[in-house]
RNA sequence: GCCCAGUUGGCGGAAUUGGUAGACGCGCUGGUCUCAAACACCAGUGAGAAAUCGUGCCGGUUCGACUCCGGCACUGGGUACCA
């Protein structure tokens, strides 16, 4: 029979469909859509609410429903989270995997104000995306928890934790947060103060309060951001500037916490960067206030100073431009110049300042204090490297021991004097806190150490001072003046704040004609109709909660999700403690991961749950970055192979392109890299990419067109977004979990590859033919044989301690390993095949779904039972040690592994080789370690 | 500047924590099948002709170092005048 060939496209694509009959027996479209399928309908993933079984809570870092969806680095910690839950289902817990949405947030709210869509139409789209592209990957949620922190069913909640925390204060005594009421007891003649006073009073204790803060005001997003938003001086998110304005704002205490944040990090299982991070976050430092009297003055400068040892080296006094004695100090001769630096250091914009950190500024301001030991005068200065928020912002300056005090004194020619010895005071300051005091009346000749002793026990005794702990932490700025976020129960009556009742909550988000600030500056819900009040009079809070309110607590709700009655019950929280394993990015060290901890600490104090930490173990998934690929355009539309850009031209490839020389400017251009193979692009599909490339002219090098490439962050700007869905369709659901987990170790970031995701599609399709035949179920009953069963406990054994150990990505390699031999054998045994389809579950779930299936079994292989390694299988009686000479492995020999050392020792000096190896030398030492070498030192 | 990671073939990475460096996979080379190609399968693949040399660089400890210690360089992330 002859084969007609119509067309050698067609041709191309009917080899293509043989070849999948021939070869792709394992159809991952139909199987993976069938298990998804099975698994929502049957809700395979349900936690139990009570269960007779160990509990355990992996949870996921609540995501951004962004408008962009996932891309192929999101779901990498997912996935990693995904095996452990089914691990410890398999391995008998009762397994809390939830997911759900962090859903307010600034992209909605900024797409509502460019195109009038409200906010929660987009939110929800947005879901929707979000969950299309988790189902197609198989994660193994209990989506009947799934909570989205702005409905109004989870908002409600949150607000009524912002109401404890203004009904709480901290008490410094039990070091915990307490109710209100136990506080006015203890406030002299609070009964006579009036009704407002009263109000101001509290609101210096509540643990949620109205004051006036330097906020961080961002102009462009009109609206508040608290120190974590801010990067460089710009808003984290969009990128625009930020400056520092006086406000009245909603805050939460959150520097009571401070020392319980730090302590509490060393009960807990997260990475040490992550601890680092925190505890330079908080920035504790120990050390002395100190007041100095001011010259002609009843007014005193208390300063802050962590080397109280340094007092005799003090040469001069700053204070913050902000400072309050300012005013009050400064000469008449010197108002003018004080004046005009105030303004300037006012003015300048954080950005500013931190961009000429070293630029020194500052001014006299004619008044001085007087030293408390030796009663000599110092001049006071002003200077921004001082700061209002940290210590008494003002500082006792020791120019010979602290770098920013010496850098503003050689900038002014103010003295420097030495008494710490050990340092060249000509060229820096000797910061360092060793050596012998000098130059210090009663300190001289002590170490630092004991001076420092001996400095606070006189300044104590002579009542100047005392020993104080400060803290870099600031309270944390609470009300944005945002639409899209919680609304913030209080309402004002006469000027006082008043939180509402727990049964008028939730107080939800108004409508509003435009999500803009109004005509006169104030926020967006202000915009509500009149009728939007309290009582129908009484003003609302127009500020709505920042992004990371929602987020503080949720990982609670999953507990109890429906709950109507309280935001969690006791009992969940009793049953299901705190998250046993947390992952999720490093990026949220000091912002959520603060904040959640801090909620908790606080509901704990209040006795709502059991908890002081929210989760036991947390891990940091590393980035995946993308690779971008470049063209090179010379001229106008011609494009030159990598490797020709430094090569000549030929007369003829010039005329072809129709170019006229050889040295036209190369431009290097990103290209999608879905168009990209192995470093070759696709000509054809490159002139379809654009129009503007329709016509384009290329130079080849063998042939072919030479991409180049460069990591970079995965971005739409870039070209080099590689999306889940995109992996999913070609390869399969399970081919993209083994892929992700076998880039490379799960803390570290690395490049996406997509080339080397055929490696892990071939190892699926061999696994499948390890149990078929023909694409027929083939499987033996027949014992196992000796070799069988060791390769298969090998396994077992190497998995338990990668899974335990979340080295994922050497388990993938196991298991590539454990198939090659298998198939090797051509092993098709029940007794070894059916606990394979149980390890590899957790990893390919949709496969093993289906061979377990295959191999009769009726229930989900969800809740089997993991396989015991047994070490009987793997017991070896010798081994082939390797035989190395001065360390060096040369070659290798057998040995019973009953035989002594002294006999190893012996047989190895009679081999041939080893006399080779010994050139007629005595060897001087022979080292034998059993099970592992043989080493002969010449 | 400070803090935290990291640096191993052409590439992603492995090494039971001091005991055979380069597992596993990609890529590449050769072969089988095919008129040919793709797919699949088989073999090879750190460098070097070899002796040997090789885990960012220099030094140390050790019978033996990717692994431990001291110093340095580079890359990535965080942070920033915190007294």
């Amino acid at each position: 029979m002859i084969l007609v060939i119509p067309s050698p496209n067609l041709y191309i694509r009917s080899s293509k469909f043989l070849n999948q009959y021939l070869y792709m027996e394992y159809n991952f479209r139909e199987i993976e859509k069938k298990w998804q399928e099975y698994w929502h309908d049957n809700r395979t993933f349900r936690a139990e609410d009570k269960s007779s079984k160990p509990k355990y809570y992996v949870l996921d870092m609540f995501p951004y429903p962004s408008g962009a969806g996932l891309h192929v680095g999101h779901p990498l910690g997912y996935i990693a989270s995904d095996i452990f839950a089914r691990y410890k289902r398999l391995k008998g817990f009762n397994v809390l995997h939830p997911m759900g949405y962090d859903s307010f947030g600034l992209p909605a709210e900024q797409y509502a104000i460019q195109t009038g869509q409200h906010p929660d139409i987009t939110t929800k789209t947005n879901i929707a995306r979000y969950r299309e592209q988790l189902d197609k990957i198989g994660f193994s949620f209990d989506w009947d928890r799934e909570v989205r922190t702005s409905d109004s069913a989870y908002y409600k909640w949150t607000q009524w934790i912002f109401i404890q925390l203004f009904n709480s204060w901290y008490n410094p005594e039990t070091n915990k947060a307490e109710p209100i009421d136990t506080l006015i007891p203890k406030l002299n003649n609070y009964s006579s103060l009036s009704e407002k006073e009263q109000s101001d009073l509290l609101l210096e204790y509540r643990l949620a309060y109205l004051s006036d803060t330097m906020v961080n005001w961002c102009p462009q997003l009109g609206t508040v951001l608290a120190n974590e938003e801010v990067k460089e001086g710009v808003s984290e998110r969009g990128g625009y500037p930020v400056e520092r304005k006086l406000m009245k704002q909603w805050s939460l205490r959150i520097k009571a916490y401070a020392e319980r944040l730090l302590n509490d990090l060393d009960g807990i299982d997260w990475t040490d960067s992550i601890k680092e991070a925190q505890r330079n976050w908080i920035g504790k430092s120990v050390g002395t206030s100190l007041k100095f009297k001011v010259e002609n003055s009843k007014s005193e400068i208390e300063v802050f100073t962590t080397r109280p040892d340094t007092i005799f080296g003090v040469s001069f006094v700053t204070l913050a431009p902000e400072h309050e004695l300012v005013q009050q100090l400064t000469t008449s001769e010197h108002k003018k110049e004080v004046e005009e630096y105030i303004t300037f250091a006012k003015n300048r914009s954080e950005r500013e300042r931190m961009a000429d950190v070293k630029k020194i500024t500052g001014v006299f301001t004619g008044a001085y204090a007087i030293h408390p030991f030796t009663g000599k005068q110092i001049p006071i200065w002003i200077g921004d490297y001082v700061l209002l928020g940290y210590g008494t912002g003002a500082v006792m300056a020791v120019p010979g021991h602290d770098s920013r005090d010496y850098a503003f004194a050689k900038h002014f020619d103010l003295p420097i004097i030495e008494v710490v010895a050990g340092g060249d005071l000509s060229k820096e300051s000797y910061d360092a806190k060793e050596g012998k005091l000098i130059n210090s009346d009663f300190l001289n000749g002590k170490d630092v150490k004991a001076a420092m002793k001996k400095a606070i026990a006189v300044i104590e005794e002579k009542e100047l001072g005392k020993g104080k702990t400060n803290y870099r932490l600031h309270d944390a700025i609470f009300g944005r003046q945002r639409y899209w976020g919680e609304p913030i129960p209080v309402y004002y009556k006469d000027g006082i704040p008043h939180v509402l009742n727990e049964n008028e909550l939730p107080l939800t988000l108004p409508e509003v004609d435009k999500y803009l600030p109004t005509e006169t500056g104030e926020p967006p819900l202000a915009r509500a109709s009149s009728s939007w009040k309290k009582d129908g009079k009484y003003d609302y809070e127009y500020s709505t909660m920042p992004g990371w309110a929602g987020s503080s607590w949720y990982f609670l709700r999953y507990m109890d999700p429906e709950n109507e009655k309280a935001f969690v019950s006791k009992e969940a929280v009793d049953y299901w403690q705190n998250v046993d394993l947390y992952i999720g990015g490093a990026e949220h060290a000091t912002g959520h991961l603060l904040y959640v901890r801090f909620w908790t600490k606080f509901l704990n104090d209040l006795g709502f749950i059991s908890v002081t930490e929210p989760a036991k173990k947390l891990i940091n998934q590393g980035m995946i970055q993308g690779v971008s690929s470049f063209v090179y355009r010379v001229g106008t539309n011609v494009f030159i192979s990598k490797n020709r850009i430094d090569t000549a031209f030929s007369a003829d490839e010039l005329k072809q392109v129709g170019m006229e020389s050889n040295d036209a400017h190369v431009t290097q251009i990103h290209v999608d890299v879905n168009i990209v193979n192995n470093n070759v692009l696709d000509i054809d599909a490159f002139k379809n990419w654009r129009e503007e490339y329709k016509n384009a002219k290329f130079i080849l090098e063998d042939g072919k067109y030479i991409c180049g490439s460069e990591v970079e962050k995965m971005s739409k700007s870039k070209w080099n977004v590689v999306s889940p869905d995109l992996m999913v369709e070609q390869y399969g659901a399970d081919a993209l979990r083994l892929y992700e987990m076998f880039l490379g170790p799960l803390e570290l970031s690395k490049p996406w590859n997509t080339n080397g995701i055929s490696g892990v599609s071939n190892f699926i399709r061999k696994l499948w033919r390890l149990y078929h035949k023909d694409d027929v179920l083939n499987v033996s009953n027949e014992p196992a044989t000796k070799p069988e069963l060791k390769i298969l406990h090998k396994t077992i054994k190497k998995i338990i301690h990668d899974i335990e150990n979340f080295s994922f990505n050497t388990s993938v390699s196991n298991f590539m390993i454990c198939v090659n031999e298998l198939t090797e054998l051509k092993c098709n045994k029940r007794e070894i095949l059916e606990p394979l389809a149980i390890i590899i579950a957790p990893y390919a779930p949709h496969i093993a779904e289906e061979l377990w299936q295959q191999l009769g079994h009726t229930e989900s292989v969800t809740y089997a039972a993991f396989p015991e390694c047994k070490e009987e299988y793997l017991v070896e009686s010798a081994f082939n040690y390797p035989i190395s000479f001065n360390g060096k492995t040369r070659f290798f020999q057998e040995y019973d592994l009953a035989l002594p050392k002294e006999d190893i020792e012996k047989e190895v000096l009679t081999l041939e080789q080893t006399q080779k190896y010994l050139e007629g030398k005595t060897p001087k030492k022979i080292i034998v370690v059993h099970n592992k070498i043989v080493n002969i030192v010449v």
